[in-house]
DNA sequence: GTCTATACAAAGATAGAC
DNA sequence: GTCTATCTTTGTATAGAC
């Protein structure tokens, strides 16, 4: 009687997810294993074939996850009037800064693009729309700040979006292969100064 | 007679190199094998050991003569003082845009960033140095257009290089991931028209 | 230099006892 | 739901014939 059409996981399969998504996030999705996951969990991997029959459908569940909370917070980020753009922008920034706090994680989907043509293609489907929705709810907010002009840039917000999500992406990936602690910093103040019309 | 400190590869060991590199670049380096080069050149596994004998020493020197080809080419576009610092950076952004031309090719580094906690050490020493290479040189032409008045913007060259070069990888992500040819042209002029002082 | 054959480990996955 | 046991395939790697 608790369960939804797409069934509410268990505590295990809860915790199988969140290690199998620190997995992906800092190995990649080739690179990890079932045996990984049970090791760290002390449990064996036929347990964990109870709850993910197959890898693919472990990969979507994790990526499924992900993108339902990312999804909500990007809602609760834009739903709020009251918030200049910039403070949305911020918010949106906050799980990259987040990622890099670790010595090993960048974005999930970031992760996975790395590898998209070894994926399964349910995954690799779902990858692909968190990244247009992602540049889309960027481009309204970027809109959204020059309407009000709260940002000053004469390009299309569309692809002023790409800019800002790739450079995102970007960082993160360059900031766990240097080590540099400050790469995603300086990132993101040169874009927020762009924004902001600070051509000099 | 023929061979330097670190002789040279026969015509075979090169079809492996270029093999290997289109395959880590597609499907990242945890997802190809030796089985997928030999199938691809009509040979057999073992013939790729006599050749390079482990996976690892592979990889190197795919990163290697990658590294190597890239470097050359931006000291190179550096030398010639005639030209712009923005023609320099055209130079220099060239080899993105011929991998975003391919459906499935992303930055030789930039595949293996993406899993970089999966390569083995030497490897993984070389994908750093390849990223700092490439900002520091990114810096040096920022600055230089900075000086001839050729750039207009306020932040420090460095920052702005991290910028740049994040920017760059991860476009090349999103693009493979979603398969829009216009990512990488979108971010890049977007960017160019912000390193004028293009604020509006 | 390339081949066949083989060793060995790890991977994803299933059957069936508890 | 979790376990042991097992299967199958694939991956990396080596030995030795040609």
């Amino acid at each position: 009687m608790s369960d939804n059409s797409t069934q509410e996981p268990s505590k295990t399969a809860e915790e199988i997810l969140g290690l199998a998504q620190a997995l992906i996030q800092s190995r990649g999705y080739s690179a990890f294993s079932y045996q990984d996951v049970a090791n760290a969990l002390g449990i064996r991997k036929a347990s964990i074939h109870y709850h993910f029959p197959s890898k693919a459908e472990l990969g979507i569940a994790v990526v499924d996850r992900y993108a339902k909370r990312f999804r909500a917070s990007l809602e609760s980020i834009a739903a709020d009037e009251k918030h200049s753009s910039m403070t949305m922008l911020d918010h949106y920034m906050k799980p990259y800064f987040e990622f890099a706090k670790t010595s090993d994680k960048v974005c999930l989907c970031g992760a996975l693009a790395g590898e998209i043509l070894a994926l399964p293609d349910e995954l690799r489907k779902r990858v692909e729309r968190f990244f247009e929705e992602h540049q889309a709810w960027l481009a309204e907010i970027l809109a959204r700040g020059l309407v009000r002009r709260e940002f000053v840039f004469s390009a299309k917000p569309a692809k002023m979006a790409r800019l800002v999500f790739g450079a995102l992406q970007g960082a993160l990936l360059v900031k766990r292969t240097t080590g540099d602690a400050s790469q995603l910093k300086d990132v993101t103040l040169v874009l927020k100064s762009q924004l902001s019309g600070g051509g000099k």
